[in-house]
DNA sequence: AATATTTGTTAGATTAGTCTAACTTATTGT
DNA sequence: ACAATAAGTTAGACTAATCTAACAAATATT
């Protein structure tokens, strides 16, 4: 068995291992907040399970099991944050504190059923991709708003960080997923990015927004 | 704050106070599966929180807080166990485990959520009444079919016990909540119960089932 | 009423998950 | 290359939630 907590440090390993091989305890302990002698005894347990390769001075790796039970506990994460917002109303910026308790709930029919109720979807509110029940993650080609160039005619298809500030000012400003734009101008002082929809007036995003967004 | 474990416990002695004044160390300790110990540490702590009332060797007994605690905390099961059939197509002998889980969820949006969708319901999926957001538990004048005397008409309203067994057996038996029937007979010697629906032939109920059947 | 049994309490141990303080190994900067 | 700094590890303490063993109080039985 696996405890929620014990879940919490596989998720954190497996987002904190894209596009990279390891993960050191400094940057877990960072992102979870949690100190390092802590985080390290936890990596050893872990280790025990055969879930985690550790070795003393190295950085920590999520084994194949790991890595599978991780992207386990991610779709049902995203399965949940996608039933929040498409069967029960909620908002995008709201649904991630939900989404982080109800991941941890023990029924695979519960997800099961939320995942026939959306239609088997392939992606999460925010854009990012569900694992498969096998523990597989598709990996989806967007690109960040900020390495596009002018003239270029894109489509919003993803967030590459979900906090509610950020997700309540792409709201605010009426950007959703799936809305198409072209991109006027970059400047090259700040690097901040003028799109237009349609017809409407142009609007100027900065780096840190330009950033977070993906496209297609 | 209060934890899971101490939700439990909360949820525990307002189910077993139902008709009663006090718990008993013994009791509790029975129902949760706990050693009688555990039980009297945790019941000094909740009385600590100002939840319980403790005196040594005698009953526990909640206080007028750990009541409206309690009773908030069936609500939030008892309205997961009606969207759980209502909204995602399980069937009411499947939802006890997995409402025990969603009750200690943390958001009061999601819960609120939940009640609107229903269209703010008063009662669960086994006709077990559904406490007011302030914690209030509206009584509901049910008695069992074993009480009722031969030639009354009655309506199946609830259960008073709700193990996925029993709720098994019933939803083979075709027996579901808002069915109205006859009783035509009552056996002198076991107690069992011979009921009639309609036109359909007669079905006959044994003492220990005929207990748990609440009608009105 | 005296004793036996059941029920309740105290004491001490255990595991999970966290911390701080102290120490060791790696990395970095001159 | 070696000292300074950063990162990783070990040791020891703490709380929550559980247990067993031993003791005390209440209740039941003869």
């Amino acid at each position: 068995m696996i405890s929620p907590t014990e879940e919490n440090y596989l998720k954190a390993l497996f987002a904190l291992s894209q596009n990279k091989d390891g993960v050191t305890a400094n940057e877990l302990s960072k992102h979870l907040d949690i100190k390092m002698p802590t985080v390290n005894s936890m990596m050893k347990r872990l280790a025990d399970k055969g879930l985690v390769n550790y070795e003393s001075y190295k950085p920590f790796s999520l084994s194949v099991e790991g890595k599978r039970r991780a992207a386990l506990i991610i779709r049902k994460h995203r399965l949940t944050e996608m039933f929040l917002v498409q069967k029960m109303g909620f908002e995008w910026d709201e649904v991630h504190p939900i989404a982080e308790q109800i991941e941890h709930i023990q029924s695979d029919i519960f997800f099961e059923k939320m995942d026939f109720l959306l239609g088997y979807p392939h992606t999460d509110p925010h854009g990012s991709p569900i694992p498969s029940l096998e523990g597989e993650l598709p990996i989806i080609i967007n690109k960040k708003l900020s390495d596009c160039i002018v003239g270029q005619e894109v489509t919003f298809n993803a967030v590459s960080n979900s906090s509610p500030e950020f997700l309540k000012f792409l709201k605010d400003k009426k950007m959703a997923l799936g809305l198409s734009f072209t991109i006027v101008n970059i400047e090259d002082y700040d690097g901040s990015v003028d799109i237009k929809i349609q017809d409407l007036p142009k609007v100027t995003l900065s780096k840190i927004v330009s950033d977070k967004i993906l496209v297609v």
